[in-house]
DNA sequence: GTCATCTATCTGTTTTTAAGATGGTATCTA
DNA sequence: TAGATACCATCTTAAAAACAGATAGATGAC
């Protein structure tokens, strides 16, 4: 006789129970079953693990031990059976989401832990592209989903949503000529401005572009380094700014011109030809339900 | 029906043997047991493992996946066994092991994979206290085992056995006054040696100083790191110089007494009251066969 | 002491599992 | 193309295991 997944259950109900009778109970079963599943599993491993000193069983050192092992067990039956249940009910596998840095990341942070909540078994990866990035990679199949800027010119193959606005601010360091005057739309283009790399090459990438002298850097986070380093002045989204551990160096200066604080839509974007399975469609709807 | 260890483990030969008639052959059971076996798993779970089209069944993408989660379960349920067979055998759950830097690295490496071959199933827990801390502890039951330089006086509680001796290297830097020179006893105690620090205060702390001037420091490594800044000279264990990375910034000069490369004993210790159990044991046996 | 509750064990029954036999199918070879 | 071989599914029957119910002994609460 083997050690099986019947008696390791009975075992670790009954140690939670404390009583072989109301394991029993909880099991359906009469207490003689549950009494003689424990009996076995005891003669199998060659050790008691309940000591049946006094009116209810208590765990012995052993028993202690291998309650903890058996947990592992059951769990990882559990575990097979969910990954069973969702090749049945065609849950993806693995899914690709391709998010834009703008996109507040304490919203995401609150979207992926429910998504782990329903969906445990499937395998997720996060990338975080820069703007026309996002649509091309889900353009070509390597992301699922994509959240990104919204951009005037989309592929047609791409479906798309709006998730909210999120308000751009212009920023610059403390030090910096831009920091302590009224800004109008003239001193911008005085000085360098630094814009957000995308890999591609596209109309969109130009289009926040202000000033003819540019840097272009690809993470929102060094930008902000840099700006604050007094190397240029940068438009970006206020949640990055408060966030940012160098938050206390830079300075959001007053607007001249009709106060700016240009916000920029969040799309939601698929491909319409790739069918969603489970997990993509309530991602969708999960972050469709969540306004910015 | 519920998923059951014998179907997976039916399910995991057949996936390895590629055919179920050879795996109810590994099984020692007839081929229509293992094909039911394998229905009816794959009726618990909702889908198929394999596919049945061609002469031989081949895993669907579903027993791909599946069969990871098989293994895990089955691997749990021998670990399982093992840390029974650990109880049964009365092998100790734990084993704190107190060893002195002057043991060489790479015997104690060798050691301990041999170790966790043959008893996987313990927690170890290895300490590396300088000097008369080994036998504090090993004294004060924090240690099942010590291994250390002999001490004259050890506290009469304590078992011992030699397991070999460790040649002591007098060792300074590159550009130290004694690097260049033919040492001899009286040079020795012009210049500042460092010296291993114990916690504990006792006679054994001062046997190897010579020096009117010392200081103390509690790591080997950190010692040569002194040495090697000039700070003064000391007395290490070949092996520990040898493996330092700053070996090639030391000089072990020649001495004008009498080769001075007092070996140090170093010893196994244990406490004769505490019984050891059969991982300690074995590790006794297996240190004192590998002379160094 | 009495009562309620617990566990171990026995007994007969039900359920599950295994083996053996059979038939259908795919693959290889002559 | 026919035959041989190895494979899997299924059916039937026999063996084994699991189960419920009953009972007896033990423990702790009152």
């Amino acid at each position: 006789m083997t050690v099986s997944l019947d008696q390791l259950q009975a075992f670790v109900i009954a140690a939670e129970t404390g009583s072989f009778s109301a394991a029993a109970r909880r099991l359906h079963k009469a207490q003689s079953a549950v009494s003689t599943q424990i009996s076995n599993l005891e003669e199998d491993l060659g050790l008691a693990l309940f000591s049946r000193a006094g009116r209810s069983p208590t765990l012995t050192p052993a028993g202690e031990r291998l309650l903890l092992e058996a947990r592992v067990i059951l769990d990882r039956r559990e575990h097979l059976i969910g990954v069973a249940r969702s090749f049945e009910a065609h849950v993806e596998q693995r899914l690709v989401v391709a998010i834009d840095e703008i996109y507040p990341e304490r919203i995401m942070a609150e979207v992926f832990a429910e998504f782990a909540e329903h969906f445990p078994h499937v395998e997720l990866e996060l990338l975080f592209p820069m703007m026309e990035d996002v649509s091309r990679l889900v353009l070509t199949g390597k992301a699922d989903l994509g959240v990104m800027w919204r951009q005037e010119i989309l592929p047609t193959e791409l479906g798309f949503q709006t998730l909210g606005w999120v308000p751009i601010k212009m920023v610059c360091g403390k030090h910096h000529p831009l920091a302590k005057v009224r800004v109008d739309w003239e001193d911008l283009k005085r000085h360098r401005q630094i814009l957000v790399a995308a890999h591609s090459d596209g109309p969109e990438k130009q289009r926040l572009r202000v000033a003819p002298e540019v840097w272009w850097v690809e993470s929102h986070w060094v930008i902000l380094q840099l700006v604050r380093q007094g190397i240029g002045w940068a438009f970006v989204s206020s949640h990055v700014i408060e966030a940012s551990p160098v938050a206390a160096d830079l300075v959001i200066p007053e607007l001249q011109f009709d106060d700016f604080d240009l916000p920029v839509a969040v799309e939601l974007v698929w491909h319409k030809q790739r069918p969603c399975g489970p997990a993509a469609k309530w991602l969708r709807q999960r972050f469709a339900a969540t306004r910015i």
